[in-house]
RNA sequence: GUGAGCGUAGCUCAGUUGGUUAGAGCACCAGGUUGUGGCCCUGGGGGUCGUGGGUUCAAUUCCCAUCGCUCACCCCA
């Protein structure tokens, strides 16, 4: 048997209301805030996230999809869409348009990893770019929009936080700080932290090992040694949050695993999922529209995993989903004792007028395919949920009427086949 | 990439201290008098007990390998 790709899963449709109830929010809740849709292709040149998100990175060095295609051209499956939306806003000119543009995208991503509690191969995000402008304002408002979204679907156990890294010569500056910090301690710490003193110093603050974080305690915090500019914005972050309500908690060791970041990150953790707790993160990113090419535009975003909150939705029970049903399940009746195919054929003529007829006028309806009984065909209605059941066929068939039979309350009555317009009054109530 | 746990019907799981036709609940299908549901009752279909090999008179049950799933590390959304 032929089985989905580990890490990837099908949404099968006892699951799919779910997801439409999250993607309605999420149209509404961005128009809200007027942010526009955009969809990029979900592969890109290889380059595109290895010059983006940094070749350094862990999902560049070693989580992405990447292949050559027929004119060994390589392509790599997306990881994450901001640097596929930067690439369109330089490719198509966004930025001439419209000095500041305010972008959003749903859609998969593709990470090569373990999966677990929260985490696929292919999972999807959405996300908001707003490309343009310096503005903290804007950083906040990317927090402002992802908690209205968590929040308006129900969940509470959230943790907002947020840190500033400052701009890249204090972001360096720091680093060497932290070294000078570090160099006769670097013995101490576990083996990760001392491979990480190399590559990626600032991560060991992340660090879960008791040893590290005994000796990261009293490091210095990069909040300290922050430029005046990154000190101001993230303080007018911090006055719009408490201004709209928002909790938050400053976090001096949240870094970012994307190198793109500059001054505000944020992170959305969730106490209702597993290990795997980031429903959402984000930040700003002043470079990265220049190093992709394009012409020098601060820009700022995040991005959310869909189904890492739809499992936070589940665990706290906080979606009421109204349930699935139709408008009308059409049943025939016909004799069972004798065949008659003329008439069998003018009931099947009957189903395929009356239903073309309901759907036009929008009433949902279906009937039977499986030449059932008509005890089977009403458990059926019942299955889906049917307001309404229209018998079609037996005596009343034949003086030219049909039955009506409202499921709710077992009332029914009789119209005739030719008064439509009685029949949709009777339904569209 | 590392570690741990688990693989028995479509789903959730029992069970076999190795031995005749492997079970339940849910789901599915058909009936419960002659044309009407949700509850209930009766019956039915469906499993080479993940796969391959080994031990044995005999394995789904023991051993090995392999694949898959799950969770955690890591990383991130």
């Amino acid at each position: 048997m032929i089985k989905a790709i580990t890490g990837t899963k099908d949404i099968l449709p006892v699951d799919i209301s779910k997801w439409h109830y999250l993607e309605n929010l999420l149209r509404e809740t961005f128009h809200l805030f007027n942010y526009k849709e955009i969809r990029t292709p979900i592969f890109e040149e290889t380059a595109l996230f290895a010059r983006g998100i940094g070749e350094e990175t862990d999902i560049v060095s070693k989580e992405m999809y990447t292949f050559k295609d027929r004119s060994e051209t390589s392509i790599t499956l997306r990881p994450e869409n901001t640097a596929g939306v930067v690439r369109s806003f330089i490719e198509q000119s966004l930025g001439a348009q419209q000095s500041l543009n305010k972008l959003y995208y749903i859609g998969p991503m593709f990470r090569q990893e373990r999966p677990q509690a929260g985490r696929l191969r292919q999972f999807h995000q959405f996300g908001a770019e707003a490309l343009g402008s310096t503005s903290p304002l804007l950083d906040a408002e990317m927090i402002q929009i992802a908690y209205h979204i968590l929040k308006n679907l129900g969940l509470k156990n959230l943790v907002v936080k947020i840190n500033s890294l400052g701009i890249p010569e204090v972001r360096e500056n720091y680093k060497n700080v932290l070294r000078d910090y570090l160099k006769d301690k670097k013995d101490n710490l576990s083996e990760e932290s001392r491979r990480r003193f190399d590559t990626n110093i600032l991560r060991i603050f992340d660090s879960k090992i008791e040893v590290d974080q005994q000796i990261m305690k009293n490091a210095p915090l990069l909040l300290d040694y922050l430029d005046e500019q990154s000190k101001n914005d993230f303080d007018v972050v911090k006055n719009y949050l408490t201004k709209v309500g928002i909790p938050f908690e400053v976090d001096p060791a949240l870094v970012r695993g994307l190198d793109y970041y500059t001054k505000t990150t944020f992170e959305i953790v969730s106490g209702s999922v597993g290990s795997q707790s980031a429903l959402c993160g984000g930040g700003r990113y002043d470079l990265l529209v220049e190093e992709l090419g394009g012409k020098a535009t601060p820009g700022v975003g995040f991005a959310a995993g869909m189904e890492r909150i739809l499992l936070a939705c589940e665990n706290e029970k906080s979606l009421n989903l109204p349930q699935d049903s139709i408008d009308v399940y059409l049943i025939r009746v016909d004799s069972k004792t004798e065949q008659n195919l003329e008439l069998n054929l003018k009931l099947e003529l009957e189903l395929i007028n009356l239903s073309s007829k309901l759907r036009q006028i929008n009433i949902s309806c279906d009937y039977d395919y499986l030449n059932r009984s008509i005890k089977a065909q009403m458990r059926e209605a019942n299955k889906f949920n049917a307001k309404y059941v229209v018998f079609v066929g037996g005596d009343e068939f034949n003086r030219g009427e049909l039955n009506i039979k409202n499921l709710s309350n077992g009332e029914q009555q009789l119209i005739k086949i030719e008064d439509f317009e009685k029949l949709k009054s009777i339904l569209k109530n």
